[in-house]
DNA sequence: AGGGTTGTCGAAACCGCTTTCGCTCAAAAG
DNA sequence: CTTTTGAGCGAAAGCGGTTTCGACAACCCT
């Protein structure tokens, strides 16, 4: 890391009046070449590209030609140095889903990606290296100016993330909510709402007896979940020694371990309905059922959370809540852009309804299940 | 888009001599404050901070700890401009799977960027513009000097990228091969050889009737794949009468559809075997024949491909091939520095053998299926 | 015709960094 | 005690743009 670089030094003074031009990017233009072509200066072509209006007519059309015949944009780097700006906006992977095959992140980059390049801005990716801190990568960014903003997702309690994007006056948004002060721009689905509602439907149908697979997670919505799914069970009135709690993994495998433990003990209070706050473990849960010779949706109510798309293939297909992962995306990058442009984050904190989506893995709780359980 | 910009102009000369500093970054500190702190020359700092050798050690330290101190790093932007380099490769989600969910995505993302980050590159996600031919895409990011290469996925046939980045001469890598010449970088599964390797597994256990659902899908990967398992028919001497093909859309409905196709008929000619080239389709096809009351992996085998991770749990738990998604984008990595290195890209073309992931929607073709059919 | 506008454009400074070239001075050599 | 040497550092010229300031010519008006 000391010995490297340099040449010898001592020679040089040998051919001092050499050739000054130093590389030059080899096939390319830049702005010197196409003033040239045009008869300008640099200066003009530069105004004419930005639209200014101080350009004759017939000057702009000119080099507006000469460079679309050459296929030549300015250099991003070069102007946003000169600009003094920094037209990217950074997505870190979270860590905490790492290897988790999040299977709305395409759609959600998709989204972030379209939004950021109507405004001309570019979409960095970064991960958190294995062992490293994850605040580091936001500093590492930062301090090497290679964004302007982030936008984050997978919120938790006292998420360090805010509070440092915070304290270093960088702007930000956040797709869910954390606990701490609500003074940052977010954006968030009503995952207290949607769960509610899902008990709602499911009391319609006449359920009485529930369980609930919480998720056993720091992040935000995974206590929202909780507390909507609490507020719908006390709203439609069910009793609270009617209702189950298991706290899951975020797996397919965490619901099936938690219907082992539901239906594989006595008869006496197995639940009519399984209410899962998300898709991979609902999809779990409905392939332990089945192996268990249940038929979800008859004998078992199943309900997910999410909308992945492979629940629309399961069998039964799986009634649950979705978010629309797209629009979400665009108006995340619209709202960082108003802060990025001074307005106040705290006063962006709207909240959307998930829509129900009901499929065929829920039901009444009528003939098998009613009569397996009261028997 | 013409008059705007630029302050009317006449006046100015009034204050000829004002301050000469124009906007300067807040905050942030730049290579002149270190030097100026450190007492030397900015030159010193960037030699200090880049491990040159004519450095004296005292002095690299005061600079590096005063760096360090002030959470300093050099502006990414002016340092790439100053080298003349892009330290950025761009990947640009294909078009063609737009909406699909591709459930490998984040896991491959994840390691492209930090395959990248070990070399202090970043990585550039773009999108395709509604309506935007998909290489106006990468002509866009090459004129800006966005990026320095590219990571290429779901190829296709003649695909225009490929031959559009040779004749820009940029540098890219492909996962998956296009059946242009074999002159650009690529890795690959061995789709074919994984095909056929399901058929001879599938052989083994004593099935004689086959179904295909061929993907109506442009992608080369669709092609190889179908080579494979006739190559697999073909190796196992199944008879040509005794493998139907039927061809499907790359989602789990095509799996369905197929499936109605080809048991809604008569009884004669049912497949033992369904085999699919994608573990979507091979979901659908499970859920179809669970409805129609096949218990997959007794009446009916059904194998995927892809290794989704979805598969471990649905009913039964889906036999197929899957592939190391992580590894093959750190390799594309290594792969493409080789080629920005100047390395002839034609020299790259390593093939990954995918493993047999054995579950249990496949089996002997006995029992149920058999009579049921023979009958 | 002369003075004030306007419309166009060029010169030059600058963004924040890298790198070449050459200077300086202390240590080594003669 | 000079001369050579080389280690260490600074000045300055870029990289490829943007933007301010002002110049200049053509036009307008009185």
């Amino acid at each position: 890391m000391s010995t490297q670089k340099r040449s010898s030094g001592a020679l040089g003074a040998v051919r001092s009046t050499r050739a000054k031009r130093r590389r030059r990017a080899a096939g390319t233009f830049n702005i010197n070449d196409i003033a040239e072509k045009a008869g300008v200066a640099p200066a003009t072509v530069s105004r004419a590209l930005n639209g200014y209006a101080d350009i004759a007519d017939a000057t702009r059309e000119r080099i507006l030609k000469l460079a679309e015949e050459h296929n030549y944009r300015p250099s991003a780097r070069a102007r946003q140095l000169a600009r003094g700006r920094v037209e990217t906006v950074a997505f870190v992977l979270p860590a905490t889903t790492r290897h988790k095959a999040d299977p709305f992140l395409s759609d959600f980059l998709d989204a972030l990606a379209s939004a950021l390049s109507a405004h001309d801005y570019d979409l960095l990716v970064a991960t958190v290296a294995d062992g490293e801190p994850e605040t580091e990568v936001f500093r590492r960014l930062v301090a090497a100016r290679k964004c302007a903003g982030f936008v984050l997702t997978n919120s938790r309690d006292d998420d360090p993330r805010i509070t440092l994007l915070q304290e270093m006056k960088v702007p930000f948004v956040v797709y869910g909510r954390a606990n701490v002060a609500d003074d940052y721009a977010h954006l968030d689905m009503d995952n207290a709402a949607g769960l509610a509602g899902m008990v709602d439907h499911l009391a319609a149908l006449g359920h009485q007896r529930f369980a609930y697979l919480d998720l056993s997670e720091q992040a935000t919505f995974a206590r929202l979940r909780r507390q909507g799914f609490d507020a719908g069970i006390a709203r439609n009135s069910v009793a609270q020694d009617q209702v189950a709690y298991v706290s899951v993994p975020h797996t397919s495998a965490g619901g099936q371990t938690a219907v082992a433990r539901l239906f594989d003990g006595g008869d006496s209070h197995r639940p009519t309905a399984v209410v899962c706050p998300a898709d991979v473990v609902a999809i779990g849960a409905i392939q332990a059922l089945s192996a268990r010779g249940y038929q979800v949706g008859r004998d078992v109510s199943v309900t997910g959370y999410d909308g992945v798309p492979l629940g629309a293939f399961t069998a039964p297909p799986l009634t649950t809540m979705s978010q629309p992962t797209a629009e979400i995306g665009h108006r995340l990058i619209e709202i960082l852009f108003k802060v990025m442009n001074g307005a106040d984050p705290a006063s962006f904190n709207a909240i959307l309804k998930p829509t129900l989506v009901r499929r065929e893995s829920d039901g009444s709780p009528t003939l098998v299940g009613a009569a397996r359980s009261h028997g």
